[in-house]
DNA sequence: ATAGTTAGTTAGTAAAGTTTACTAACCGAC
DNA sequence: GTCGGTTAGTAAACTTTACTAACTAACTAT
């Protein structure tokens, strides 16, 4: 089964070794303190081997000894290993919301251990957006109360981001062409990793549930995004734009006009104002707003969920609001897709939308630094 | 990047050689003949290590020597090495059309040695399939024709298939659950794998155009299936259904009763028999036939499109039938689609859908054993 | 001719993992 | 209490893989 088009790099030993380290650090994220026995038979290597891997983790403070376990069967008690929290810190950073911009440090469990907050604020008269200059004292100061060094810093940001860390356009910080990465390296000579927000929150719902390895996450806020994961990774895309869903055009009707000039886009049916405006109305109007709100976020989806074989539908942003309509995009889908084909994917809200954008962003950090998810 | 989210096993230094081994048959096949120097300098080891790896190639007969270059500049001139294609023969079997059973001996660039077909029925009123004795034949005669030793076998087939090689179920040829990879294997004692027919097709393409790295093949025939590449990966899916896009309801209006017992999915709008039964009436309404069915067929594409970032969309079934349908689905996805997010898709026909499937399960087949696309 | 350049091989080394064989520490049964 | 069985962890020797260094071969340009 394909796996790689393009040519890629020869693997050398060392690489292998490197990849063997990081399933060390997955599996004792999984599996919590654990023999070093037990490791290697997890990941397939002999026990002698394991022993020099942990020894390496724990000579790079990534790692530590926690003591004899109480034996529960005939043999020696195993001396069990686990990952050293405060030598995996990182700081995660939510751009999402302008007049709360957030950083923190972040351990490896998704704790957030100190969290500080800036306001910004865009001037849409003027046209001038949020100075990166606040961003990125942000992040030096969260960067300076780190009891411990850091691994890196990841960033999610609204809009589309490229590979190199560049923020191309993102309307809702009044960003053009931002090279966010460069300038928070600078100013922190720590690794950067810069990401969409959705595509943050995608990764932090796939972290805290990795059997999720075939399902979209929407996120619902002033417009709709959302991020995909297929066979286990995340869908980037052919521009770095995978999970604009928020103007295509939904039913074969005609829609409301929509701020981009055309009608009946998704968000014109679906957002987190017209929900909340809807609450606030008589209950008759409000179910109306969510049924056809609901039925359109699956009219749009089904396609989606029908062509990649997705098992989940998680839908993300203020659960009060969000929970009416999981059984209506749940109804709706099952009645657009056959039956037969597949389990009908299962529609839920977010395991924990606290802080998903900056647990998504330590995570990418953890993934890119250490392989762990 | 998140590549992998289950652990998975350890890379042990043998797993790095097979994968250079696999990288120097890439290279060559999309170089053709390269001396050791050149082949260690694209794939990025010493010309010591490439000489051992074409050394171990040449002894398996999958490489062989072609004498000298003429050499062009100064320096010794290289004898160059290419990919011995009898040794890197494999037969590819095709079922999407029972009446045409056919399976062929194929070369490692995608030539059709030899090739034999079979007829079968399915009788529909005894409820009778097709006998997959008729395929353990087809491909036991054809492998009896290969020249040389094969590396495998590899099977499209419509329906829905497992991991392990069984058609779950294949209303075409009348089967349920028939363990068509043990059934073949067990005849020619060869390695086995088995496909769905669009996924197939998408290999085929994405092996003859490997810059297509996000894009979606819609195959029409009797009805309509497709096959996704996104980050130049074929999306299996959460139950290996991906791709059964024929049963999506398309519109927010009534369409027409479907052979599934619902209304207005996907194939009753748009499938081979109702193009070609368009195109026998009056020309206005074979346009009107055309219009609509690519108009529903982009309807669908589009939340896809958007939501994966993907550059192209190829149509794969009668050229005749489907080229008028072309500029119909770029026209109304362009429409649908926000022209700011990334370049929209081009949409094509395949480039060759002459044997596709027996090129990209051929295709499948170099890539399980080899590594190669 | 001679210097420079490129292809390919031989010899020896470093890294990563394995097998084999050991010690340490525990349970349970006689 | 001691012996057999079991599990954890380590030590030493060996295998595989790819590397560097140093060489020969064969050609071009001056």
């Amino acid at each position: 089964m394909p796996r790689r088009v393009r040519p890629s790099a020869a693997v050398l030993p060392a690489d292998g070794r490197r990849q063997n380290l990081s399933l060390v650090l997955q599996t004792l994220r999984r599996l919590g303190p654990t023999s070093r026995a037990q490791l290697a038979r997890e990941v397939g290597v002999t026990k002698v081997t394991m022993s020099d891997l942990v020894a390496e983790l724990v000579a790079e403070g990534r790692v530590r000894d926690v003591g004899p376990a109480e034996q529960a069967g005939p043999g020696k008690p195993a001396t069990l290993v686990d990952l050293d929290r405060s030598g995996l810190l990182t700081v995660a950073v939510d751009l999402s919301v302008p007049a709360h911009l957030r950083a923190a440090v972040v351990d490896i469990t998704g704790e957030v251990l100190h969290l500080e907050e800036r306001a910004a604020a865009v001037d849409v008269e003027s046209g001038r957006g949020v100075d990166p200059s606040v961003v990125v004292d942000l992040v030096r100061s969260v960067v300076a109360a780190a009891p411990h060094a850091l691994l890196g810093v990841g960033i999610g940001t609204p809009g589309v981001v490229d590979r190199e860390g560049r923020v191309l356009t993102a309307p809702n910080l009044g960003w053009t062409d931002v090279a966010l990465r460069d300038l928070v390296h600078d100013a922190t000579g720590l690794p950067v990793l810069v990401t969409n927000d959705s595509d943050a929150a995608t990764q932090a719902e796939l972290s805290s549930s990795p059997t999720s390895e075939d399902m979209v996450l929407v996120q619902v806020g002033r417009g709709v995004g959302c991020g995909i994961v297929s066979g286990g990774r995340r869908v980037v895309g052919a521009h770095h734009a995978a999970g604009e869903i928020g103007h295509v055009t939904v039913g074969t009707d005609v829609g409301e006009p929509c701020s981009c000039g055309r009608r009946g886009c998704l968000e014109t049916w679906l957002s987190v104002p017209r929900l909340r405006a809807a609450l606030d109305g008589d209950a008759a109007q409000a179910r109306e707003v969510v049924e056809v709100g609901g039925q359109r976020l699956a009219v749009a989806l089904a396609p989606l969920v029908a062509a990649l074989d997705l098992s989940e539908v998680v839908l993300a942003g203020p659960a009060e609001l969000l929970d009416p309509v999981v059984p209506v995009v749940e109804r709706t889908l099952a009645e657009r897709l056959l039956p037969g084909a597949g389990a009908p994917p299962t529609v839920r809200l977010a395991t924990s939308p606290q802080d998903n954008v900056l647990r998504g962003a330590a995570a990418l950090v953890l993934w890119d630094r250490l392989g762990v998810v």
